[in-house]
DNA sequence: ACTCGGCCATGACATTTGTCAGCGGGGCCC
DNA sequence: GGGCCCCGCTGACAAATGTCATGGCCGAGT
């Protein structure tokens, strides 16, 4: 019995690379490969494919937006995330969107197959290290004010534009900064982006 | 005749996959996989390679770093520099190590095949697209200390922070920077990163 | 009913950041 | 020698940022 695999990666070089490798296992067949996160339910939808990889950055859609679309309208086909960064906060959020496995895309090639076939057999599929880190990294302490606005600080817009972006007051962005900033232990806004970043807290 | 191909990027699946996909390529031999930047010379001392293929993000020494070694100790052996971002600076600094290919990983899986064999041919292979970006982002206008002074702003790090550890007075941090946010026509220290970042100009 | 927490706001304040003008020293090139 | 530019510094000022106290409005839980 052959599994059908979906593919999808922005990265269309990378895409047609990992068709390869998997075409190479007797038992895998790739029925699609799409490069949009908008693209994964409808591809899915129609090739019904077993087991569906997708990456996590993707125009359109993100994988982890995806894949709890993909719960919702193919149920029948597994998740697994195939993503460059073992961060704790992707792995949390993939959890929660469906996925079953979590592949990051420096392990063994190895790693992917078996990951695959193990996902299909019913099982979870998770690096050990990374599901430490992640509950080491603990739930997020911060607010959904305070996730919004530090995501607009990304850009290195000044509190004036994040206000606007976000129809709030400069002194309550400033407020939520000031909070995010002492969640993180940081002494600045972009400090504190980058430690809430690595600790998924977005 | 086949062509005898060096593979290097850190992400050991997409290694796997990349070296699954050229290998599906008749007249192609991939004869040495590394993950590292300073383990690329070594391995194509000893295997000899007609084209190495290089990703730029690598621990150890980078991609174009990497370049460079290679042209001075292993001239026989094109590099193809091989990366996930078409960024500007990338390619112009990639020319300058002595790179003589310049694919992006989101370009069409045939491109790559056809990159190398162009560039086993003599040809220089490059993006239209990029390299007309790299002419419009021009020369950098950063003086050597402007340069420092935004990438240690990197961290997040204040300005007393980078004064400390460049070992200047805080007034001149601020001075630089201030020339680097005018020279990027932005209006903070952030923004200014972001892009001089885009435009190669580190 | 009461409390707690998130949300939004204000005002006041200290600190940091960005801008500007100006100084001296050195290297390079005409 | 005289320009020119990069380097490094200072001082002064305006603007942005971070902190704190305080208040009101909700919804969820006890």
């Amino acid at each position: 019995m052959t599994i059908r695999l979906l593919l999808a990666d922005d990265q269309d070089l990378i895409r047609g690379a990992l068709s390869a490798l998997l075409d190479l296992e007797d038992d895998f067949e790739v029925v699609a490969s799409v490069g949009r996160g908008d693209e994964v339910a409808d591809a899915a939808a129609a090739h019904r494919p077993d087991v569906a990889l997708l990456d996590i950055e993707m125009p359109g859609l993100d994988g982890l937006a995806a894949a709890a679309v993909l719960a919702a309208r193919v149920p029948a086909c597994r998740v697994v995330i195939l993503t460059t960064f073992g961060r704790a906060g992707y792995l949390r959020r993939a959890m929660e969107a469906g996925a079953v496995g979590f592949v990051v895309k420096d392990a063994p090639p190895e790693t992917l197959a078996d990951a695959i076939r193990r996902v299909v057999a019913g099982e979870r599929v998770v690096d050990p290290a990374l599901a430490a880190a992640t509950l080491a990294a603990g739930d997020s302490p911060l607010t959904g004010r305070e996730r919004d606005v530090l995501n607009a600080t990304r850009s290195g817009a000044g509190v004036a534009d994040i206000a606007a972006r976000l129809y709030l007051s400069e002194g309550t962005v400033r407020n939520y900064l000031s909070a995010a900033i002492a969640k993180t232990a940081t002494r600045n806004r972009i400090e504190a982006l980058r430690v809430a970043d690595e600790r998924g807290w977005l």
